[in-house]
RNA sequence: GCUGAGGUGGCGGAGUGGACAAUCGCAACAGUCUGUAAAACUGUCGCCCUACCGGGCUACCCAGGUUCGAAUCCUGGCCUCAGCA
């Protein structure tokens, strides 16, 4: 019989210059050495790759949506497996997001507004990430609704809850903090995160502390509605399950450390601090980090929601990040964009260019990733062209093993010592 | 040789007297991407000038012709494909 490890979280060494710290963090699947890169498995899965081969890439913890595996397959199928871990053959760690970001990103469009929908601020629908749905054209049917529907918002927001429009088929659904709670037991992530009100960059002041107000009263919600779920599941002898709980307030300095400060008050295992990349500047982020890190329980772990570029990376680390997800690795990988540690501040680069077509080096020289071992730019860029879907996998099975690699270079130089001595060497 | 169909921008393929430098798809090229509505999306895509509005030139197999005006109609030529011999 397995040992039960319930959550917990330690810090081994702090970098003296820095924010930076190395730790650990314990869960019932694993230990994650901290600060860690957390690949994004949005629908249960790390698009084009098997579990095996990500954790070859040396990933340590699996981040999952709930929003979207609630979807489908539906809690039911997952369920009747267990739980994730047994439906995805995943044994390891696994971070499950709320839904929150969906509040965000599914209600881009201003048009669902003839609701009272505060959070939607027209203005700043203008700048959305989705330009691409802007267009009538072009949206292939099975994967966008159809057209008029699209442009609509598929969240409405209310005191109690969001309402979801399946992106999948128009179905309505209903998520509050408690049934957040309640589906994340089910999935038996080992990291849940607290149902948030995630914001768009370009919020007034007024309606970012609406909003944060918000997210605050379903923080207490979701707490008091997992104490009783991890009662009963500890009677029943399930493994301990993590909550974390999620710092917003926009880019507004008073409303972070408000946030701060609330979310710190509350018996959360960890805190995320959500509501960033989501248009702000760079500058605007770290801000953002400088104000609220500092008011965080340094016994407990954070998580940073939805970062980084690898620059970012850097800065988040040394403003004391454990832990922070982000789709850019394997995103980008997708497309064909490949990260190489060039000293050009841009550490991409687009295998599918000319420049890569009679390339017979690996993507990067030295990396031990298996595409680099086996395989040159000028395959991969072959496959690319293509549309093989080995392409898709090379690509992403690089670029995760890349950030990774990174991590543990950083977790060193944090005990060294050196961490300043690497951010300039690839800063 | 006969009969039928047809020759359009890198390719496929619309257009069948003016709103055509020519729909659309593919390819190509450039760009975007940070808790994934993403193996996606956006833009450019004859040549030249222009920061921009825009302007000039050459174009729908070739050569003539009809017309104010032709990728579109007529004549001749060349070529391709299918069926028959």
């Amino acid at each position: 019989m397995l040992f039960m490890v319930d959550f917990g979280f330690r810090v081994q060494a702090k970098d003296k210059k820095t924010k930076a710290r190395v730790g650990e963090i314990m869960t019932p699947h694993g230990i994650i050495q901290t600060p860690a890169f957390v690949p994004v498995g949005t629908q249960g899965a790390v698009k084009s790759l098997t579990p095996e081969e990500i954790r070859e890439c040396g990933t340590q913890l699996f981040f999952v949506n709930t929003y979207h595996t609630y979807l489908r397959p539906g809690l039911d199928v997952i369920k009747k497996f267990g739980g994730l871990h047994q439906f995805m053959g995943w044994d390891g760690p696994i971070i499950t997001d709320s839904g929150g970001f969906q509040v965000f990103s599914l209600g881009r469009r201003g048009k669902g507004a003839e609701v009272a929908d505060e959070n939607l601020d027209p203005s700043s629908v203008s700048g959305s990430r989705f330009h691409g749905l802007d267009t009538k054209k072009k949206m292939k049917p099975d994967k966008i609704l159809s057209a008029p529907r699209a442009i609509a918002s598929l969240v409405k927001i209310s005191d109690e809850g969001a309402e979801f429009r399946s992106h999948w088929d128009g179905t309505k659904h209903f998520f509050t903090p408690e049934k957040a709670m309640e589906y994340q037991w089910v999935l038996g992530s080992d990291i849940h995160i607290a149902f948030d009100d995630c914001t768009p960059y370009g919020l007034t002041h007024e309606k970012a502390r609406i909003s944060m107000d918000r997210t605050h009263r379903w923080a207490a919600r979701s707490l008091s509605a997992n104490a009783k779920i991890k009662m009963q599941n500890a009677k029943l002898g399930k493994p301990y399950q993590a909550l974390y709980g999620s710092v917003q307030g926009s880019i507004y300095e008073d409303l972070r450390k408000e946030s701060a400060k609330f979310i710190s008050t509350l018996d959360f295992d960890g805190i995320a601090i959500g509501g960033v990349s989501v248009g702000e500047t760079k500058k605007e982020m770290v801000d953002v980090l400088d104000w609220v890190v500092p008011l965080l329980p340094v016994e407990k772990p954070r998580h940073l929601l939805g970062v980084g570029e690898i620059d970012d990376i850097f800065a988040l680390v040394a403003r004391g990040m454990d832990t922070f997800d982000c789709v850019q690795p394997t995103r980008l990988a997708r497309v064909g964009c490949v990260y190489i540690n060039a000293a050009s501040r841009k550490w991409e680069m687009d295998i599918t260019k000319k420049a890569c077509a009679e390339d017979i080096r690996p993507i990067e020289e030295g990396c031990e990733c298996y595409a680099c071992q086996h395989f040159s730019r000028a395959y991969i860029h072959h496959l690319f062209r293509v549309k093989e879907l080995l392409a898709y996998r090379l690509a992403t099975i690089h670029n995760i093993h890349f950030i990774n690699s990174l991590m543990e270079d950083i977790r060193r130089a944090i005990e060294d010592g050196s961490l300043l001595d690497l951010t300039k060497q690839w800063l």
